[in-house]
DNA sequence: CCAATATCACCCACTTTGGGTGAGTAGCAA
DNA sequence: TTGCTACTCACCCAAAGTGGGTGATATTGG
């Protein structure tokens, strides 16, 4: 498809924003273009919610910070009302867990608020064009989580069997998957413990995650 | 820092790349701006890695299908000897297993072979400025790595209850979470196991995870 | 109304888990 | 050489966890 198909149909989109100035200023940024369709507005997920299968949008630009329903529990319900929606978060948060929280319920891009306008625009077409619009820190942050941390207690073999309890396999499980006896596997959960300075399965492997010494 | 001040201090970069056609025709269209230097291009890991101290690049070009060592290697030993160097992966491959598994072993960016040469200089820009350049097709898979299955056979609950397993806790913690009796979450569990066809808690967990129903 | 969901109970047997203590081998570095 | 760490294995114990069976009740949405 190229850019100039969408001159015949334009691409529908829906801004949802509580801040009144900021929704108007990219509906008529985005307008400005005849290959963007701003179908509607809103300022809060649940009037956008209601409307949704109305609007027929393809994109949805989305707050986080709303008022009443926030931005995660909008993009879950708005995936489940249609999953072919394509939502991307435009938020002054970048706080880690917020990325995540929106990632995992289904944003499909997420732009912190300071973007230049070329770059909604950019955004817009490379969502449906099967892309991920991320600004610059957001998709570091991204790609950083699948990274381990390289300053890890744990040694190698610890770290290993860390990893296999992780995927719920029980000592004998392990012992037989590494070549070893069940004590073995046992001797090393117990200094994985003493290293981690924990005293159960999950808590190691809460204090792992979180530290990034297993993935 | 503006761009300006790379003419003064260009950035070191290194490629590895069995194909010398594209080695070298890198290696050139990068020369070409007195912005980047090219400090040196190797066919094979091994030699990259026995000069790293040397050539002490900022920014490395990789491939991950190389004669002897291979990129994904490659990279997790370069980390080690140099958390800070930024390696951009740049194949032909997009096999899920590989992307993943290369972001893993330290990559912070990846594009696929057909880049036009203006995305290398600007992929090369975005990761000294701390982001994570990503070709459309990958960003998208490392977003959808995010997302869960819409169409899981597992009830709410239920996801709730293999979730909270996934993290490592037993029946007794995850009741107390849920406020609900030991049984109830015993009860969770053998429809879980009934549902997913599968008798224990390492394969319910295996099967949940490769299809996306836990994260 | 029926199917699915969520809740709880009691049976049984086996395994798992966490903690303690001790000990041999190997490799590496001061 | 002497430590240190890592990796391996063994035996003790008691409590808890696990998987499977069967049954029940209440609620809810299509």
């Amino acid at each position: 498809m190229k850019d100039s198909d969408f001159l015949i149909n334009p691409i529908r989109i829906s801004l949802v924003e509580d801040d009144e100035i900021i929704r108007e200023g990219f509906s008529v940024l985005l307008n400005q273009t005849p290959k963007f369709n701003v179908v509607s507005t809103y300022g809060n997920c649940e009037d956008f919610l209601k409307n949704i299968n109305n609007d027929k949008p393809q994109v949805v630009l989305m707050d986080i910070e709303l008022p009443g329903m926030n931005g995660i529990e909008g993009i879950e319900k708005a995936k489940k009302i249609n999953p072919k929606i394509q939502v991307i978060v435009v938020t002054v948060y970048e706080n880690d867990d917020l990325v995540f929280k929106a990632l995992c319920a289904g944003a499909g891009g997420y732009l912190t608020k300071n973007v230049p306008s070329q770059y909604l625009s950019d955004a817009i077409f490379e969502i449906i064009n099967g892309g991920a619009p991320m600004s610059t820190n957001i998709a570091r942050k991204v790609v950083a989580s699948f990274q381990k941390n390289h300053h890890s207690p744990l040694s190698a073999r610890e770290t290993e069997v860390l990893e296999l309890l992780a995927k719920g396999k029980s000592y004998s499980n392990i012992a037989e998957e590494l070549f070893v006896e069940k004590e073995t596997v046992r001797t090393h959960i117990k200094n994985i413990y003493w290293k981690l300075e924990v005293h159960s399965k999950a808590e190691a492997l809460e204090k792992a995650k979180k530290e990034k010494y297993i993935s």
